[in-house]
DNA sequence: CGAGAACCGTAACGTACGGTACGGTAGTGG
DNA sequence: CCACTACCGTACCGTACGTTACGGTTCTCG
Protein backbone atom coordinates (compact mmCIF):
# COMPACT_ATOMS: atom_id res chain seq x y z
CA UNK A 1 0.00 0.00 0.00
CA UNK A 2 1.11 3.47 -0.74
CA UNK A 3 -0.12 6.94 -0.10
CA UNK A 4 -1.24 8.55 -3.31
CA UNK A 5 0.72 11.68 -2.56
CA UNK A 6 4.42 11.04 -2.52
CA UNK A 7 6.89 13.74 -3.21
CA UNK A 8 10.35 12.53 -3.90
CA UNK A 9 9.82 10.00 -6.65
CA UNK A 10 11.39 6.60 -6.51
CA UNK A 11 10.99 5.83 -2.85
CA UNK A 12 8.78 2.94 -1.87
CA UNK A 13 7.91 1.86 -5.37
CA UNK A 14 7.57 -1.90 -5.72
CA UNK A 15 8.80 -3.66 -8.83
CA UNK A 16 5.24 -4.20 -9.91
CA UNK A 17 4.52 -0.51 -9.56
CA UNK A 18 7.58 0.32 -11.63
CA UNK A 19 6.32 -2.08 -14.27
CA UNK A 20 3.07 -0.16 -14.34
CA UNK A 21 4.87 3.16 -14.64
CA UNK A 22 6.94 1.73 -17.44
CA UNK A 23 3.76 0.81 -19.24
CA UNK A 24 2.51 4.35 -18.72
CA UNK A 25 5.71 5.72 -20.20
CA UNK A 26 5.55 3.49 -23.24
CA UNK A 27 1.95 4.45 -23.80
CA UNK A 28 2.80 8.10 -23.39
CA UNK A 29 5.47 7.84 -26.06
CA UNK A 30 2.99 6.19 -28.39
CA UNK A 31 -0.14 8.19 -27.73
CA UNK A 32 0.87 11.33 -25.93
CA UNK A 33 -1.47 12.81 -23.41
CA UNK A 34 -4.43 11.00 -24.93
CA UNK A 35 -3.68 7.81 -23.05
CA UNK A 36 -6.66 6.53 -21.07
CA UNK A 37 -6.73 4.76 -17.75
CA UNK A 38 -8.31 1.78 -19.44
CA UNK A 39 -5.44 1.58 -21.90
CA UNK A 40 -2.90 1.78 -19.08
CA UNK A 41 -4.64 -0.99 -17.18
CA UNK A 42 -4.73 -3.20 -20.24
CA UNK A 43 -1.11 -2.52 -21.18
CA UNK A 44 0.10 -3.13 -17.65
CA UNK A 45 -2.21 -6.11 -17.14
CA UNK A 46 -3.59 -4.68 -13.98
CA UNK A 47 -7.01 -3.53 -12.88
CA UNK A 48 -8.15 0.04 -12.88
CA UNK A 49 -9.01 -0.37 -9.24
CA UNK A 50 -5.35 -1.03 -8.53
CA UNK A 51 -4.29 2.01 -10.50
CA UNK A 52 -6.57 4.20 -8.44
CA UNK A 53 -5.53 2.58 -5.19
CA UNK A 54 -1.85 3.10 -5.92
CA UNK A 55 -1.86 6.48 -7.61
CA UNK A 56 -5.05 8.21 -6.58
CA UNK A 57 -6.18 9.50 -9.93
CA UNK A 58 -5.02 10.03 -13.49
CA UNK A 59 -3.01 13.06 -12.55
CA UNK A 60 -1.35 11.18 -9.73
CA UNK A 61 -0.40 8.41 -12.11
CA UNK A 62 1.23 10.82 -14.53
CA UNK A 63 2.92 12.66 -11.69
CA UNK A 64 4.30 9.46 -10.23
CA UNK A 65 5.62 8.44 -13.61
CA UNK A 66 7.26 11.80 -14.24
CA UNK A 67 8.81 11.85 -10.76
CA UNK A 68 10.07 8.34 -11.18
CA UNK A 69 11.66 9.15 -14.52
CA UNK A 70 13.04 12.39 -13.13
CA UNK A 71 14.71 10.49 -10.32
CA UNK A 72 16.58 8.47 -12.91
CA UNK A 73 18.22 11.39 -14.70
CA UNK A 74 21.87 11.04 -13.99
CA UNK A 75 24.65 12.52 -16.02
CA UNK A 76 28.22 11.41 -15.67
CA UNK A 77 29.96 13.03 -12.76
CA UNK A 78 33.38 14.41 -13.37
CA UNK A 79 36.27 14.03 -11.01
CA UNK A 80 37.45 17.52 -10.30
CA UNK A 81 40.93 16.42 -9.35
CA UNK A 82 43.72 16.95 -11.84
CA UNK A 83 41.82 19.54 -13.83
CA UNK A 84 43.70 20.74 -16.84
CA UNK A 85 42.69 22.18 -20.14
CA UNK A 86 42.11 18.88 -21.89
CA UNK A 87 40.29 17.18 -19.03
CA UNK A 88 38.02 20.20 -18.63
CA UNK A 89 37.29 20.18 -22.32
CA UNK A 90 36.58 16.46 -22.20
CA UNK A 91 34.23 16.93 -19.25
CA UNK A 92 32.29 19.64 -21.00
CA UNK A 93 32.07 17.63 -24.15
CA UNK A 94 30.82 14.64 -22.22
CA UNK A 95 28.17 16.74 -20.57
CA UNK A 96 27.08 18.18 -23.88
CA UNK A 97 26.86 14.77 -25.46
CA UNK A 98 24.89 13.28 -22.57
CA UNK A 99 22.50 16.18 -22.59
CA UNK A 100 21.90 16.01 -26.32
CA UNK A 101 21.23 12.29 -26.04
CA UNK A 102 18.71 12.92 -23.30
CA UNK A 103 16.74 15.65 -25.03
CA UNK A 104 16.72 13.68 -28.28
CA UNK A 105 15.25 10.57 -26.73
CA UNK A 106 11.66 9.58 -27.31
CA UNK A 107 10.98 9.38 -23.61
CA UNK A 108 12.32 12.84 -22.92
CA UNK A 109 10.23 14.28 -25.72
CA UNK A 110 7.09 12.57 -24.48
CA UNK A 111 7.78 13.59 -20.90
CA UNK A 112 8.44 17.20 -21.78
CA UNK A 113 5.34 17.32 -23.94
CA UNK A 114 3.04 16.15 -21.21
CA UNK A 115 4.80 18.39 -18.69
CA UNK A 116 4.36 21.41 -20.93
CA UNK A 117 0.74 20.57 -21.54
CA UNK A 118 0.17 20.48 -17.79
CA UNK A 119 2.46 23.38 -16.91
CA UNK A 120 1.05 26.13 -14.80
CA UNK A 121 -1.70 24.10 -13.24
CA UNK A 122 -2.35 24.66 -9.59
CA UNK A 123 -1.61 21.30 -8.02
CA UNK A 124 0.72 18.64 -9.33
CA UNK A 125 2.62 20.92 -11.66
CA UNK A 126 4.40 18.51 -13.95
CA UNK A 127 6.23 21.36 -15.62
CA UNK A 128 7.91 22.25 -12.36
CA UNK A 129 9.02 18.65 -11.80
CA UNK A 130 10.54 18.31 -15.24
CA UNK A 131 12.12 21.73 -15.05
CA UNK A 132 13.65 20.97 -11.68
CA UNK A 133 15.03 17.62 -12.73
CA UNK A 134 15.96 18.56 -16.26
CA UNK A 135 17.34 21.96 -17.02
CA UNK A 136 17.91 23.04 -13.42
CA UNK A 137 19.56 19.79 -12.35
CA UNK A 138 21.93 20.12 -15.28
CA UNK A 139 22.89 23.56 -14.08
CA UNK A 140 23.55 22.37 -10.55
CA UNK A 141 25.74 19.55 -11.81
CA UNK A 142 27.77 21.56 -14.27
CA UNK A 143 28.30 24.66 -12.20
CA UNK A 144 30.90 23.09 -9.87
CA UNK A 145 32.87 22.05 -12.91
CA UNK A 146 32.80 25.58 -14.27
CA UNK A 147 33.85 26.99 -10.91
CA UNK A 148 36.65 24.47 -10.63
CA UNK A 149 37.75 25.47 -14.11
CA UNK A 150 37.83 29.09 -13.05
CA UNK A 151 39.73 28.25 -9.87
CA UNK A 152 42.25 26.40 -11.99
CA UNK A 153 42.66 29.48 -14.16
CA UNK A 154 41.18 27.79 -17.19
CA UNK A 155 37.97 29.76 -17.46
CA UNK A 156 37.05 33.39 -17.03
CA UNK A 157 33.58 34.55 -16.06
CA UNK A 158 31.86 36.57 -13.39
CA UNK A 159 28.60 34.68 -13.09
CA UNK A 160 28.59 30.90 -13.26
CA UNK A 161 24.88 30.88 -13.98
CA UNK A 162 25.31 33.11 -17.01
CA UNK A 163 28.21 31.03 -18.23
CA UNK A 164 26.18 27.88 -17.85
CA UNK A 165 23.25 29.34 -19.74
CA UNK A 166 25.53 30.21 -22.61
CA UNK A 167 26.91 26.69 -22.62
CA UNK A 168 23.36 25.37 -22.56
CA UNK A 169 22.45 27.50 -25.56
CA UNK A 170 25.49 26.46 -27.54
CA UNK A 171 24.73 22.81 -26.88
CA UNK A 172 20.97 22.62 -27.23
CA UNK A 173 20.49 25.37 -29.81
CA UNK A 174 17.13 24.69 -31.50
CA UNK A 175 17.13 20.95 -31.02
CA UNK A 176 14.69 20.62 -28.16
CA UNK A 177 12.03 23.01 -29.38
CA UNK A 178 12.12 21.51 -32.84
CA UNK A 179 11.72 17.99 -31.52
CA UNK A 180 8.92 19.03 -29.20
CA UNK A 181 7.10 20.61 -32.12
CA UNK A 182 7.37 17.38 -34.04
CA UNK A 183 10.29 18.09 -36.33
CA UNK A 184 11.88 14.95 -37.67
CA UNK A 185 15.39 15.76 -36.56
CA UNK A 186 16.75 12.81 -34.59
CA UNK A 187 20.47 13.47 -34.67
CA UNK A 188 22.67 10.41 -34.98
CA UNK A 189 25.29 9.56 -32.40
CA UNK A 190 27.95 10.84 -34.74
CA UNK A 191 26.15 14.15 -35.19
CA UNK A 192 25.68 14.50 -31.46
CA UNK A 193 29.36 13.87 -30.91
CA UNK A 194 30.22 16.49 -33.50
CA UNK A 195 27.77 19.00 -32.07
CA UNK A 196 29.05 18.41 -28.54
CA UNK A 197 32.61 18.97 -29.68
CA UNK A 198 31.65 22.12 -31.57
CA UNK A 199 29.71 23.52 -28.64
CA UNK A 200 32.58 22.85 -26.28
CA UNK A 201 35.09 24.49 -28.59
CA UNK A 202 32.85 27.52 -28.97
CA UNK A 203 32.26 27.77 -25.24
CA UNK A 204 35.98 27.64 -24.56
CA UNK A 205 36.52 30.28 -27.21
CA UNK A 206 34.13 32.56 -25.36
CA UNK A 207 35.02 31.77 -21.76
CA UNK A 208 38.45 30.19 -21.86
CA UNK A 209 41.22 32.08 -20.15
CA UNK A 210 43.74 33.99 -22.34
CA UNK A 211 41.07 35.04 -24.74
CA UNK A 212 40.32 38.57 -23.69
CA UNK A 213 38.60 39.49 -26.93
CA UNK A 214 35.53 37.39 -26.25
CA UNK A 215 34.76 37.98 -22.63
CA UNK A 216 31.10 37.89 -21.78
CA UNK A 217 29.37 41.16 -21.12
CA UNK A 218 28.40 40.16 -17.61
CA UNK B 1 -19.31 31.80 -45.79
CA UNK B 2 -16.03 30.03 -45.63
CA UNK B 3 -14.74 26.58 -46.28
CA UNK B 4 -13.62 24.99 -43.06
CA UNK B 5 -10.35 23.87 -44.56
CA UNK B 6 -8.16 26.79 -45.47
CA UNK B 7 -4.44 26.47 -45.67
CA UNK B 8 -2.62 29.75 -45.75
CA UNK B 9 -3.97 31.51 -42.71
CA UNK B 10 -5.16 35.08 -42.89
CA UNK B 11 -6.88 35.01 -46.24
CA UNK B 12 -10.61 35.55 -46.34
CA UNK B 13 -11.06 36.13 -42.66
CA UNK B 14 -13.69 38.72 -41.86
CA UNK B 15 -13.23 41.15 -39.02
CA UNK B 16 -15.83 39.28 -37.04
CA UNK B 17 -13.97 36.04 -37.54
CA UNK B 18 -10.75 37.67 -36.41
CA UNK B 19 -12.58 38.87 -33.32
CA UNK B 20 -13.56 35.29 -32.61
CA UNK B 21 -10.02 34.05 -33.09
CA UNK B 22 -8.81 36.78 -30.79
CA UNK B 23 -11.20 35.51 -28.16
CA UNK B 24 -9.85 32.02 -28.68
CA UNK B 25 -6.34 33.28 -28.21
CA UNK B 26 -7.17 35.13 -25.02
CA UNK B 27 -8.92 32.08 -23.68
CA UNK B 28 -5.99 29.91 -24.64
CA UNK B 29 -3.63 32.15 -22.70
CA UNK B 30 -5.89 31.93 -19.67
CA UNK B 31 -6.93 28.31 -19.74
CA UNK B 32 -4.57 26.50 -22.01
CA UNK B 33 -5.84 23.58 -24.01
CA UNK B 34 -8.73 23.11 -21.63
CA UNK B 35 -10.80 25.78 -23.33
CA UNK B 36 -14.25 24.56 -24.33
CA UNK B 37 -16.32 25.47 -27.33
CA UNK B 38 -18.98 26.81 -24.98
CA UNK B 39 -16.45 29.12 -23.35
CA UNK B 40 -15.28 30.36 -26.73
CA UNK B 41 -18.82 31.06 -27.84
CA UNK B 42 -19.57 32.93 -24.66
CA UNK B 43 -16.34 34.93 -24.72
CA UNK B 44 -16.76 35.83 -28.37
CA UNK B 45 -20.50 36.47 -28.00
CA UNK B 46 -21.30 34.18 -30.84
CA UNK B 47 -23.23 30.98 -31.16
CA UNK B 48 -21.68 27.56 -31.22
CA UNK B 49 -23.48 26.95 -34.47
CA UNK B 50 -21.51 29.78 -36.01
CA UNK B 51 -18.24 28.41 -34.69
CA UNK B 52 -18.93 25.08 -36.30
CA UNK B 53 -20.08 26.64 -39.54
CA UNK B 54 -16.95 28.75 -39.80
CA UNK B 55 -14.30 26.43 -38.51
CA UNK B 56 -15.65 22.91 -38.87
CA UNK B 57 -14.75 21.56 -35.47
CA UNK B 58 -12.68 22.28 -32.39
CA UNK B 59 -9.48 21.30 -34.10
CA UNK B 60 -10.27 23.49 -37.05
CA UNK B 61 -10.87 26.40 -34.73
CA UNK B 62 -7.51 25.97 -33.03
CA UNK B 63 -5.80 25.45 -36.36
CA UNK B 64 -7.33 28.59 -37.82
CA UNK B 65 -6.24 30.56 -34.79
CA UNK B 66 -2.69 29.24 -34.92
CA UNK B 67 -2.42 29.88 -38.66
CA UNK B 68 -3.79 33.35 -38.23
CA UNK B 69 -1.31 34.15 -35.49
CA UNK B 70 1.48 32.56 -37.48
CA UNK B 71 0.68 34.78 -40.42
CA UNK B 72 1.28 37.79 -38.21
CA UNK B 73 4.82 36.92 -37.16
CA UNK B 74 6.97 39.56 -38.70
CA UNK B 75 10.38 40.57 -37.53
CA UNK B 76 12.01 43.76 -38.64
CA UNK B 77 13.62 43.46 -42.03
CA UNK B 78 17.08 44.84 -42.41
CA UNK B 79 18.24 46.84 -45.35
CA UNK B 80 21.24 45.00 -46.69
CA UNK B 81 22.68 48.05 -48.35
CA UNK B 82 25.61 49.80 -46.67
CA UNK B 83 26.51 46.81 -44.55
CA UNK B 84 29.37 47.50 -42.22
CA UNK B 85 30.44 46.09 -38.91
CA UNK B 86 28.25 48.31 -36.78
CA UNK B 87 25.13 48.01 -38.94
CA UNK B 88 25.48 44.23 -39.05
CA UNK B 89 25.87 44.13 -35.31
CA UNK B 90 22.84 46.36 -34.89
CA UNK B 91 20.80 44.15 -37.20
CA UNK B 92 21.70 41.01 -35.31
CA UNK B 93 20.98 42.65 -32.00
CA UNK B 94 17.63 43.84 -33.28
CA UNK B 95 16.79 40.33 -34.42
CA UNK B 96 17.81 38.87 -31.10
CA UNK B 97 15.76 41.38 -29.19
CA UNK B 98 12.67 40.85 -31.35
CA UNK B 99 12.97 37.11 -31.03
CA UNK B 100 13.34 37.21 -27.27
CA UNK B 101 10.31 39.44 -27.03
CA UNK B 102 8.30 37.01 -29.12
CA UNK B 103 9.20 33.87 -27.22
CA UNK B 104 8.66 35.61 -23.89
CA UNK B 105 5.15 36.76 -24.73
CA UNK B 106 2.13 35.11 -23.18
CA UNK B 107 0.62 34.45 -26.57
CA UNK B 108 3.72 32.74 -27.90
CA UNK B 109 3.91 30.56 -24.82
CA UNK B 110 0.25 29.58 -25.08
CA UNK B 111 0.54 28.95 -28.80
CA UNK B 112 3.64 26.81 -28.46
CA UNK B 113 2.09 24.87 -25.63
CA UNK B 114 -0.97 23.91 -27.60
CA UNK B 115 1.13 23.21 -30.67
CA UNK B 116 3.41 20.92 -28.69
CA UNK B 117 0.46 19.16 -27.12
CA UNK B 118 -0.92 18.49 -30.60
CA UNK B 119 2.40 17.81 -32.30
CA UNK B 120 2.76 14.64 -34.29
CA UNK B 121 -0.92 14.15 -34.93
CA UNK B 122 -1.88 12.95 -38.36
CA UNK B 123 -4.04 15.75 -39.69
CA UNK B 124 -3.88 19.38 -38.71
CA UNK B 125 -0.44 19.19 -37.15
CA UNK B 126 -0.24 22.38 -35.15
CA UNK B 127 3.38 21.68 -34.27
CA UNK B 128 4.35 21.84 -37.92
CA UNK B 129 2.56 25.15 -38.38
CA UNK B 130 4.24 26.78 -35.41
CA UNK B 131 7.61 25.32 -36.32
CA UNK B 132 7.33 26.56 -39.86
CA UNK B 133 6.30 30.06 -38.87
CA UNK B 134 8.45 30.33 -35.78
CA UNK B 135 11.91 28.87 -35.73
CA UNK B 136 12.13 28.10 -39.44
CA UNK B 137 10.80 31.48 -40.55
CA UNK B 138 13.41 33.12 -38.33
CA UNK B 139 16.10 31.13 -40.08
CA UNK B 140 14.90 32.11 -43.52
CA UNK B 141 14.84 35.77 -42.58
CA UNK B 142 18.21 35.91 -40.89
CA UNK B 143 20.17 33.79 -43.33
CA UNK B 144 20.34 36.46 -46.05
CA UNK B 145 21.75 38.85 -43.49
CA UNK B 146 24.43 36.37 -42.51
CA UNK B 147 25.29 35.71 -46.14
CA UNK B 148 25.47 39.41 -46.85
CA UNK B 149 27.75 39.76 -43.85
CA UNK B 150 29.98 37.07 -45.25
CA UNK B 151 29.99 38.65 -48.70
CA UNK B 152 31.00 41.91 -47.10
CA UNK B 153 33.89 40.15 -45.40
CA UNK B 154 32.46 40.70 -41.94
CA UNK B 155 31.61 37.10 -41.09
CA UNK B 156 33.32 33.79 -41.63
CA UNK B 157 31.45 30.49 -41.81
CA UNK B 158 30.97 27.60 -44.16
CA UNK B 159 27.34 26.75 -43.51
CA UNK B 160 24.84 29.54 -42.95
CA UNK B 161 22.39 27.12 -41.35
CA UNK B 162 24.95 26.06 -38.74
CA UNK B 163 25.88 29.67 -38.08
CA UNK B 164 22.23 30.58 -37.65
CA UNK B 165 21.64 27.71 -35.25
CA UNK B 166 24.54 28.90 -33.12
CA UNK B 167 23.13 32.40 -33.11
CA UNK B 168 19.75 30.98 -32.17
CA UNK B 169 21.30 29.09 -29.27
CA UNK B 170 23.19 32.10 -28.00
CA UNK B 171 20.03 34.20 -28.09
CA UNK B 172 17.38 31.83 -26.80
CA UNK B 173 19.55 29.73 -24.48
CA UNK B 174 17.17 28.12 -21.96
CA UNK B 175 14.52 30.83 -22.05
CA UNK B 176 11.89 29.15 -24.19
CA UNK B 177 11.96 25.73 -22.59
CA UNK B 178 11.86 27.23 -19.13
CA UNK B 179 8.89 29.41 -19.97
CA UNK B 180 7.06 26.53 -21.62
CA UNK B 181 7.57 24.44 -18.51
CA UNK B 182 6.06 27.17 -16.41
CA UNK B 183 9.13 28.85 -14.99
CA UNK B 184 8.44 32.36 -13.79
CA UNK B 185 11.17 34.02 -15.78
CA UNK B 186 9.65 36.88 -17.74
CA UNK B 187 12.70 38.93 -18.63
CA UNK B 188 12.22 42.66 -18.57
CA UNK B 189 12.83 44.80 -21.62
CA UNK B 190 16.13 45.87 -20.13
CA UNK B 191 17.22 42.30 -19.58
CA UNK B 192 16.21 41.35 -23.09
CA UNK B 193 18.22 44.23 -24.47
CA UNK B 194 21.22 43.17 -22.44
CA UNK B 195 20.87 39.54 -23.46
CA UNK B 196 20.47 40.47 -27.11
CA UNK B 197 23.61 42.58 -26.94
CA UNK B 198 25.54 39.82 -25.18
CA UNK B 199 24.40 37.19 -27.68
CA UNK B 200 25.35 39.39 -30.59
CA UNK B 201 28.77 40.10 -29.15
CA UNK B 202 29.35 36.43 -28.52
CA UNK B 203 28.20 35.49 -31.98
CA UNK B 204 30.53 38.01 -33.55
CA UNK B 205 33.35 36.72 -31.38
CA UNK B 206 32.76 33.25 -32.81
CA UNK B 207 31.95 34.06 -36.41
CA UNK B 208 33.31 37.55 -37.01
CA UNK B 209 36.10 37.86 -39.50
CA UNK B 210 39.70 38.33 -38.20
CA UNK B 211 39.09 35.94 -35.38
CA UNK B 212 40.58 32.74 -36.64
CA UNK B 213 40.75 31.14 -33.23
CA UNK B 214 37.02 30.64 -32.94
CA UNK B 215 35.99 29.31 -36.30
CA UNK B 216 33.16 26.86 -36.22
CA UNK B 217 33.96 23.22 -36.64
CA UNK B 218 31.83 22.82 -39.73
C1' DC C 1 -43.57 44.40 -46.47
C1' DG C 2 -42.16 39.49 -47.14
C1' DA C 3 -38.53 35.98 -47.92
C1' DG C 4 -34.45 34.50 -46.79
C1' DA C 5 -29.80 34.62 -45.00
C1' DA C 6 -26.83 35.18 -41.11
C1' DC C 7 -26.38 34.90 -36.60
C1' DC C 8 -27.28 34.61 -31.32
C1' DG C 9 -28.57 32.00 -27.29
C1' DT C 10 -29.72 27.84 -25.40
C1' DA C 11 -31.47 23.40 -25.01
C1' DA C 12 -30.68 18.78 -26.24
C1' DC C 13 -27.98 14.62 -27.84
C1' DG C 14 -24.26 11.18 -27.80
C1' DT C 15 -20.28 9.46 -26.16
C1' DA C 16 -15.73 8.92 -24.44
C1' DC C 17 -13.52 8.47 -20.40
C1' DG C 18 -12.48 9.21 -15.39
C1' DG C 19 -13.74 6.97 -11.52
C1' DT C 20 -16.25 3.10 -8.68
C1' DA C 21 -18.29 -1.39 -7.55
C1' DC C 22 -18.21 -6.10 -7.56
C1' DG C 23 -17.40 -10.89 -8.42
C1' DG C 24 -13.61 -14.19 -8.84
C1' DT C 25 -8.87 -16.05 -7.88
C1' DA C 26 -4.43 -16.70 -5.73
C1' DG C 27 -1.69 -16.43 -1.82
C1' DT C 28 -0.89 -16.13 3.28
C1' DG C 29 -1.45 -16.81 8.03
C1' DG C 30 -3.66 -19.06 11.79
C1' DC D 1 -10.54 -25.02 6.44
C1' DC D 2 -11.53 -20.18 7.19
C1' DA D 3 -10.63 -15.40 7.18
C1' DC D 4 -8.19 -11.91 5.06
C1' DT D 5 -5.57 -9.37 1.76
C1' DA D 6 -4.19 -8.10 -2.71
C1' DC D 7 -5.16 -8.19 -7.02
C1' DC D 8 -7.43 -8.99 -11.92
C1' DG D 9 -11.12 -8.30 -15.13
C1' DT D 10 -15.16 -6.15 -16.28
C1' DA D 11 -19.43 -4.10 -15.87
C1' DC D 12 -21.24 0.04 -14.45
C1' DC D 13 -22.04 5.09 -13.23
C1' DG D 14 -21.75 10.14 -13.79
C1' DT D 15 -20.45 13.86 -16.25
C1' DA D 16 -18.07 17.03 -19.10
C1' DC D 17 -17.86 18.46 -23.46
C1' DG D 18 -18.01 18.16 -28.59
C1' DT D 19 -21.55 18.49 -31.71
C1' DT D 20 -26.27 19.30 -33.43
C1' DA D 21 -30.92 21.30 -33.50
C1' DC D 22 -34.02 24.93 -33.04
C1' DG D 23 -36.49 29.12 -31.85
C1' DG D 24 -35.90 34.08 -32.08
C1' DT D 25 -33.77 38.49 -33.77
C1' DT D 26 -31.56 41.49 -37.02
C1' DC D 27 -30.27 42.63 -41.52
C1' DT D 28 -30.40 42.65 -46.58
C1' DC D 29 -32.58 42.61 -50.82
C1' DG D 30 -36.31 42.75 -53.96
Amino acid sequence: MQSALEISGDEELTERQKDVLNAVLRLLVEEGDRLTMTAVARRASCSKETLYKWFGDRDGLLTAMVQWQASKVRVAQVDRSRLDKSSLSASLERYASDWLHVISSDTSIALNRVAIAHAGEEKRNLGAIVLENGRLAMGRRLKPVLLAGRDAGLLEFDDAEQAFRTFFGLVARDVQIRLLLGDRLKPTDAEIGQDAADATRQFLALYGARNGAAKSGL
